[in-house]
DNA sequence: GGTGAAATTACGATGGC
DNA sequence: GCCATCGTAATTTCACC
């Protein structure tokens, strides 16, 4: 973590997140009554965060579905070669394919994980053959097609503020 | 889709769209100035595209490091049978369970795929066990630790169109 | 760090093009 | 479907506690 852990956070300011964080263009008046504070308080506190960087961005979520349905895949992927170079320089390749909205480096046997959007299981297809011929070094690769989607969603700040409360526990019992 | 693909769009919903899916919370005044628009103009399109769910929520983006940093791992799982109350059972597991932020359903040989979220490896081991003992029908599971995140982002409105239309072509040419 | 009131600016309805 | 106006409401500053 950066400089954003130097801001202590009390119960109000939790509550302000929460807000946020479900309701990103809530005016600053209702925000206020809903965390029971002077509209200039509840804009002080919401200024610090928002400088502070605990607060990231704002944004509005888009339906997906806007020129129609796209069909989601997971992949798996493991290089021939493992110096960091290797690893750069296929990095750099999702990075720059916005079909691929996310990749993680993986421990163990398989190198990376990434999620693909396309229309068509061809034009997924195309994604994964120009990979292949990109040089990348990959060796193998398993497709995973996405049937159905059964859960997305970000961790509010009560659920990050209990899951670490669990977690350090977990460290006094073991 | 719903009744979302009732509204037509023209280039100024896309520029609207893309400006709001950065600055969810542009004032109404600036959005107007940005895709060079009246401010009532904006304002009734905006109402529109909100209404037509095209616009779904908005949403502030907390830093997830705020109590710390947490450890992502991903998951498959396969089940022991496979009738639709066995998936029912599962699905209505995972959806309770915080840590686990995503749960998708997988074509192929692996029945799930899911995304956790957890201070330490025991604490997600603790999880894991308590999904096997919680008489789910899981079979095997296979962990994968997320080392490094890559890429992590959504889709933009331009990009969805762009996806869509390559798509098509694919259609076209194939 | 919190409040309340004042000046500035944004919002949202309406009527006209 | 876009624009201009206008009363109302929200925003943001500031002096004070």
């Amino acid at each position: 973590m950066q400089g954003a852990s130097r801001i202590r956070l009390d119960e109000i300011d939790i509550r302000l997140l929460s807000v946020l964080q479900r309701e990103g263009r809530i005016s600053k008046t209702d925000l206020a009554d809903r965390i029971n504070l002077s509209v200039s308080a509840c804009f002080e506190r919401m200024q610090k965060l928002e400088q502070a960087k605990l607060i990231q961005s704002y944004h509005a979520v888009v339906n997906p579905a806007i020129f129609g349905n796209l069909q989601m895949f997971h992949a798996h992927i493991i290089l021939k070669t493992h110096r960091a170079v290797d690893f750069g320089m296929f990095e750099n390749y999702v990075r720059q394919i916005s079909m691929i909205t996310e990749c993680y480096a993986l421990g163990g046997g398989v190198d990376y994980s990434i999620k693909v959007f396309a229309s068509t299981v061809s034009q997924y297809q195309r994604l994964i053959d120009d990979m292949l011929d990109a040089n990348l070094g990959v060796d193998r690769y398993f497709t995973y097609i996405v049937t159905k989607v059964i859960k997305v969603r970000d961790l509010t700040v009560t659920e990050l503020q209990d899951i670490r409360r669990d977690g350090d526990n977990d460290l006094l019992a073991g």
